[in-house]
DNA sequence: ATATTAACTTTACGCGCGTCAAGATTTTTA
DNA sequence: TAAAAATCTTGACGCGCGTAAAGTTAATAT
């Protein structure tokens, strides 16, 4: 098996022209089934692969496909990016996964070696409120743009994400159905807009419901959103800040924070008669399952949100990277009922 | 601000020549300050970069760096990809971080992608038993790759990794110090060989120390660590399989899953007096502060096993991509005390 | 000041492939 | 079976940059 250098070779080894292998490698359906088989043929008996520098370097877009995410750390998002780099590759795209760990210099050197890159299109999941608007608007503005999880008004050429209010109101809904009211356990400056959101829905609803909002804000900043759980827990716990036995995190790895809190603290959470607390969360965390006790948790549609933000992508990418209008998705969530609340 | 097409068209605008901005973009420190000062003034007033496809195209390397890793839905390697990825764009590199996903199909599939890259190096973390050793050997042939946290026998110019033996005496030790001798609690057949390794040192340990060792395999294929931990301990529980009060998980995430069934089960876990089972582990996963209750392991040195991993990928490029001989270096453990044991 | 060296400019070629035009060949249609 | 259509071959150019050679200018040494 001898190595072949360049196109040039490879053609005249299979016997086929070279703009017609060229044209073989874009599209494999655009030439004759005679002349692909020869190709597919020469393609088993040697290993050669077109260039790929060579190939994208006159190429307006490439067939590279960027997704970023704002933190890798947590396993919702590589759950995410998993099935996004699939679909790529499916549909024949070269997907690039990157991280912006919970920082915005992250995110905007990502952004920027992203358009070097010359992608057919990006799937981003900005940080959120931390992200420099106007470096994602300046990027957008080059790239087709799907962002998802994250809104950023207006930025982007669509938004595919959850719908914040239908996790809150199924969560309330149901811990008030089947017990008291819940208190809203947040951070005090939430790096991600859906907090925001997911507070003015808890409000919403619990007003909705003939019952006060009560709302409990811990400090921290960052992503380490176990730890800032855990210690705000740890304090909420000692100075006795809940007014019923009912607690609805705003997220479920604070949850897990606060659950370890109430381990450690000898309080027992549960529906179960030896409880003193429920406490209930909203994202579905792939580890919801087998904290102690397991959270109930109202769960992103993973699948629906993932598929339809390739799906958008693709139809940007064939419609030349512009819609006419920008659209937003929303996914309703599902709630997760375990032993927690 | 014009856009600028081409190095030759912000060649004439910096009034410098082509070839002498080509050897500034390759290393700024190779011109003379003031032309150095030139450059980089016109790049501030206009916004250039060089074509990477061009670029990359002519060179026999790139200045990409493959970093692989076998299951990013593992915070543990999203920890260590996130060093290694900072380390390289330190260094003037160009990180592409790959998951394989558990699947070998995957993991071939990205070496394959990989090459056609041509990387300056590869950081690979294999997926261990299920490696398509043949593809691997093949892919090290062609690319300085440097394996890490996995070791696969004479594969790679060398393995980064740590001291399975270091884990499991600093657990075993402790525990029996303190306590009861532990059963070593498994996988039956782990997907990584550094378990094989785990249980070969807690065999000889426990013999050294004047017990019989005591294995419990579960049952689980695949990477569904917690699952699995959680349904082999309710086994292992309502069987009543355990010969004293001491349990060392072989990793953390079995042991999550571990101390769920536990607590389900209603047995509390700890070296409190009203505990009656001990739990250990192994690899200091970012989650075991959180678990209930927080998990006593013993920790992999994650900063020294990275950077040593790209150390020596860098002194595997600059020598040229071939070592005389295959190092292998391994980093002890770092016993951490919690709760659990 | 002159010789030496370092850095720069100009000119030009090559990399591997996309792509176009013109003509030859094959396949399809009537 | 001949005409029309589709596909192929041949030949050639261009992309953006790396890089080499030869000559020029600037910095350093003597």
């Amino acid at each position: 098996m001898t190595k072949i250098k360049n196109m040039e070779e490879f053609a005249s080894l299979s016997g086929i022209s070279r703009p017609t292998v060229s044209k073989y490698f874009h599209d494999p359906d655009s030439v004759r089934p005679t002349t692909r088989a020869r190709i597919e043929e020469a393609l088993e008996r040697f290993d050669y692969r077109p260039n790929i520098y060579a190939v994208n370097q006159n190429r307006k877009l490439t067939k590279n496909i960027g997704i970023v995410v704002p933190y890798l750390a947590d396993p919702f998002f590589v759950e995410i990016a998993r099935y996004l780099e699939q679909s790529c590759i499916s549909a024949g795209y070269r997907p690039s996964l990157f991280s912006s760990h919970g920082e915005q210099k992250l995110e905007n050197e990502i952004l920027d070696g992203l358009q070097s890159m010359k992608p057919a299109g990006v799937l981003l999941a900005p940080l959120g409120r931390i992200s420099d608007r106007s470096a994602i608007e300046k990027f957008c503005a080059n790239v087709p743009t799907v962002l998802f999880d994250s809104n950023l008004d207006g930025l982007g050429a669509a938004f595919v994400g959850s719908d914040n209010f239908s996790f809150v109101s199924q969560t309330v809904e149901y811990m008030t159905r089947t017990g008291e009211p819940p208190s809203f356990f947040e951070m005090r400056t939430p790096a991600n807009p859906n907090a925001n959101k997911r507070r003015k829905a808890y409000v919403e609803i619990m007003e909705r419901l003939g019952f006060e909002p009560h709302i409990i804000k811990v400090d921290g900043k960052g992503w380490a959103f176990e730890e800032i759980g855990h210690k705000g827990a740890m304090k909420v716990l000692a100075e006795r800040q809940l007014r019923t036995n009912s607690v609805l995190c705003s997220n479920d790895r604070l949850a897990i924070g606060f659950l370890a809190a109430c381990y450690e603290q000898g309080i027992r959470v549960g529906r179960k008669d030896d409880c003193t607390l429920r406490v209930a969360s909203n994202d579905g965390h792939p580890f919801a399952k087998f904290t102690c006790p397991s959270l109930t948790t109202a769960a992103h549609d993973y699948d629906n949100v993932a598929g339809r933000s390739v799906e958008t992508l693709f139809e940007l990418i064939e419609n030349g990277g512009k819609f006419d209008s920008r659209s937003e998705t929303l996914f309703p969530a599902r709630l997760v009922l375990r032993d927690s609340a």
